[in-house]
DNA sequence: AGTCATTTTCAAAACGATTTCGGAGACGGC
DNA sequence: GCCGTCTCCGAAATCGTTTTGAAAATGACT
């Protein structure tokens, strides 16, 4: 197998079939026939090296996934995620591989490397940080990427992302109305682009609402001490907690009623970005939902359309949350205030 | 970028700048040095094209994971095992990459385009099912791999699994000795070889352990009527409960309190290989925990060992699983029988 | 100095595909 | 019959690297 032994089977040069096989003109109907069922017959399929080296590009599409700490089970959704970015991107001829980069590994080191060595012809980047440098590293490289998140500082690129503004303003607004005086948003970092969002969202409009600065708690801690962080501080316990994600909320449900706090009757909880299961936690957990599949299609999409030269039309894609509104947010607090 | 361009700067030919950087013999330690150093000034990285076509082989190790329908959070998991896998391939000079297979897609012919295609050196296969017809294809076209989970019909194949026989031993006698007569096994399907594993051994330690086929239920449900599968049936329900994933486990934790049954007092509940929050549930998981980032390497170490031609000492690994008592275990339920 | 063995280097041939360039026929118009 | 056009195909160049085989340099010893 190798399109030579192919061609010299036909009686026909190597240029020909190649050009019959990808369809290219100067070939006649009847002769591109015979070699794509001599192909099909024999399982021919191209070197994937040869035509790399060649054309120039790979057809792959390269997805980075840094691997982090042991609290990292949320990845059901990155998988899911980059399932609807495989099927648009598998559409168009393009393969997807998943990168991981584990925590030895230094970030930029990784691109580099990648990068380099032309291992895809495009590359999909998630956790992106404020002014990311890996993005100013990628765009004076002139590798086509989209990126999962935005980034501050970085105009003209393209990014898939959620709408954590709206969805964070609607909670606020959503605690506001239930007659929370004193709420908190739980957060497990605040380095990452939509962790940033999402704080400063949240003061905004708990400010906006009217809530004094000493009603506004924002923490940012990992396992053992979460509760201890949102309960402590000047002033009335919260009475409604908004978590970043849904490795915050799972804490707090494990925490919560050790404290004699009984989550959707002393103390409302909503989570932001949840993954699959959240309806089998007791009670139910409320939260802003997306729709994974449309946002991985849309970061294909993207980089479709940048590959194929037409960056115009890979404009950035905000991602609409949806409220689902189950137990877990309902709560008697506005009594505890009274 | 291109050894040429390297080479001309050095006054050297490309071959003894490619000998260089390879410590290949025949180059003089000072030459060698003066290419190296002067490679890592400009930058340079072998093209992976260049490189793979003429060396036949790409460097890289493809691991086929298939996305599987909406209950698929469990990936968690499964992504810290191949954290390990490519901590180990990389000290090898080998990258890991992860090849996302769509419901949409056959398994078989996505194995044949990946092979055909020589996309990596070796694969790692996961979701094993007996009698593989994935193996047979890839050990008869001599494609080096491993598997995640052992496939009956393969004797000489090389794989990494869990010990899920000790398991099931260990907690059918923990069910026995705690006082249970009434014990159920849950699954969510019976196709994967751990699930075949798992039915077996929990049916023929519960005979030997003396319980009459009656008091033996293994049921295979999804979300929705896992309960009722439980509880329906001739006899007593069941007073202790074996799952065979996590899934499995936290439907129960949803479902089982509306029955009004509660885990860890009403109802044992144990289940295999969890991933990480076993222990935020309430009450706690009790579980055979296993040892992700070990099984990683494990995986990496064969796929090194087969690469290097020594096969033989590719040898199958059974990674042990350890018994987490927590408090979903604990029960009255033999005050039941009773 | 000449010979031989041993390093060290260079030039050229792979590897497998795509693409460019040009030539051979076929065909029609004059 | 000659010339231009069109269609189809083959030969050769090309991509960037590794590997091979031969040549050059070096050193040791007569």
């Amino acid at each position: 197998m190798g399109i030579r032994r192919l061609a010299r089977e036909l009686n026909l040069s190597i240029g020909t079939v190649s050009r019959a096989l990808n369809d290219q003109p100067d070939v006649k109907a009847e002769t591109r026939e015979r070699v794509k069922k001599a192909a099909l017959k024999s399982g021919y399929v191209p070197n994937q090296s040869g035509r790399s080296l060649r054309k120039g590009t790979t057809g792959m599409v390269a997805a980075l996934l840094p691997t982090i700490g042991p609290c990292q089970n949320s990845d059901g959704g990155m998988l899911r995620m980059l399932e609807g970015a495989r099927r648009t991107l598998r559409a168009n001829e393009l393969d997807l591989i998943i990168l991981l980069r584990g925590p030895d590994e230094d970030p930029m080191a990784n691109l580099q490397r990648i990068v380099s060595r032309r291992i895809a012809d495009a590359l999909i980047i998630t956790r992106t940080v404020p002014f990311d440098p890996r993005l100013t590293y990628l765009s004076e490289s002139g590798v086509s990427h989209v990126t999962l998140g935005r980034s501050d500082g970085h105009a003209g690129s393209h990014w898939v992302d959620f709408d954590y503004e709206s969805a964070t303003r609607d909670s606020v607004r959503l605690f506001v109305r239930d007659g929370h005086r004193q709420i908190a948003l739980v957060q497990s970092g605040l380095s990452l682009s939509f962790e940033r969002i999402i704080a400063r969202e949240f003061r905004v409009e708990a400010a906006s609402a009217g809530l004094p600065e000493t009603a506004i708690r924002v923490v940012e801690s990992g396992p053992g001490d979460v509760v201890g962080d949102i309960l402590s501080g000047p002033g009335d316990r919260p009475t409604a907690v908004l978590t970043s994600h849904e490795s915050m909320a799972s804490l707090l449900y494990a925490e919560l009623p050790a404290r004699g706090l009984k989550i959707g009757a002393d103390i409302a909880v909503v989570s932001m970005s949840p993954t699959i299961d959240s309806e089998t936690l007791v009670p139910p957990l409320s939260c802003y939902d997306c729709d994974l599949d449309n946002a991985g299609a849309a970061l294909g999409d993207r980089i479709v359309m940048l590959l194929a030269g037409k960056a115009d039309e890979a404009t950035p894609a905000l991602m609409p949350m949806r409220f689902v509104a189950r137990e877990s947010h309902l709560s008697a607090a506005h009594a505890v205030r009274a």
